[in-house]
DNA sequence: CGATAGTGGAGAGTGTCGCTATCTATAATT
DNA sequence: AATTATAGATAGCGACACTCTCCACTATCG
């Protein structure tokens, strides 16, 4: 298969498959000419996963062409993947940490101390939780306690669920692919779920109506 | 208050303080001259709203921008806020939309209908929903309809829980900034504790340790 | 009173990001 | 033989979120 082939395949235009094999999200081709090279099937499944990740999981290129080269290494323990694949999945950011967020990331210790979720140190997660935190409280949302408690029961159930699925699955592959694609891809699912939940409830508890209503 | 409280006060730099008074998301202040102005506490807090929506929610400036001119706007029903919110902070984005697409959104549609959701046809989280569940199916991750079920009722129980929360404030205004504020941070919020909750369960299910497992 | 620092406002400049366009020498296709 | 496609390299582009510079003025300190 030529470019235009795998192109096709994928719906993602030329320039933009160069520039990610630049990039090293998709690896080259095998060479067959000085111009000329060919692609597999190998190639079509890692392009579409690549567009996967930064169309509709929002990554940066960066953080994508981390995540790829996780699933297509060898030699990795089936223990490290996911922290492997948080860290490569969370977008870096830098923060000022100032006074609320001291307290905030104390209530996100003393909350996985509650709950007894043994969560690494380093998780990148703790931090953006802890921002998240310290922002709301910021505002002057000093009512989230409740709120924290219920998002976090959710979050339990939602990870049993998922770490059961994917623990179902045969090989490491498998189960490394299927990490990094839910982890990614499951911000937008639920974000989505939870605003169209969002309108039935309140259409249900505050009286308003599916309908227009002006 | 002249610029550089409102400055030191929320932590925004004076060059983007004005970049955010050009732009809509800060109205100016009371002019008190022709190179003077005095700001008020609605600056200060309108500033850190701003702030948060665009740094913690990732929201781009010009949404952010509607975000805050529906908070500040009176004359708003209370039975458009959340469907307007939601408009406002769900950044837009095209799409093709193939085969794999129209499946994506009649499974959407079907969800809904199943779960008794009532959602005006409107709402942009049924765009967002019915990409992620095509790009789901292009991956050939189609396992993932149990997983479906239980991130919608997930979200029901959170959205459930929002709204009642919402609801029991006073004021539409106090009621539109909650709106806002926990549609754009629950995001983030839920993402991080879905991440630390993997990590623990993935711990005690998958026999890993929370130290590190090299 | 004068020197210095700060102000509001407008316009231009900067850095990053994700592409997109152009070029060249070659190869495939018609 | 003429046209089209290709790999790879370099340069350019448009959006975005700031950030800098300048100006005429004002406030404030010694």
């Amino acid at each position: 298969m030529r470019i235009a082939e795998l192109s096709r395949q994928t719906g993602v235009p030329i320039p933009t498959i160069k520039y990610y094999m630049r990039e090293g999200l998709v690896p080259p081709g095998e060479r067959t000419g000085p111009n000329q090279a060919r692609y597999g099937e190998e190639h079509v499944r890692r392009l579409r996963l690549a567009r996967a990740l930064v169309e509709v999981g929002g990554l940066p290129v960066a953080s994508a062409r981390e995540a790829l080269a996780m699933i297509f290494s060898s030699g990795i323990s089936e223990f490290d993947v996911l922290g492997k694949a948080q860290y490569a999945l969370t977008p870096p950011r830098e923060r000022a940490e100032d006074d609320a967020w001291d307290e905030a990331a104390a209530q996100v210790d003393e909350l996985l101390a509650r709950r007894g979720w043994q969560v690494k140190p380093g998780n990148p997660a703790r931090r953006t939780l802890a921002d998240a935190l310290a922002t709301l409280r910021r505002l002057g949302q000093d009512d989230y306690l409740d709120l924290l408690e219920t998002y976090a029961e959710t979050a339990e159930r939602l990870a049993d669920t998922e770490v059961r699925a994917i623990g179902r699955r045969g090989d490491l592959h498998a189960m490394t692919e299927a990490i990094v694609i839910w982890t990614a891809l499951g911000d937008p699912l639920l974000a989505s779920l939870r605003r169209l939940a969002q309108e039935a409830q309140a259409a249900r508890l505050l009286g308003g109506t599916a309908e227009e209503t002006a």
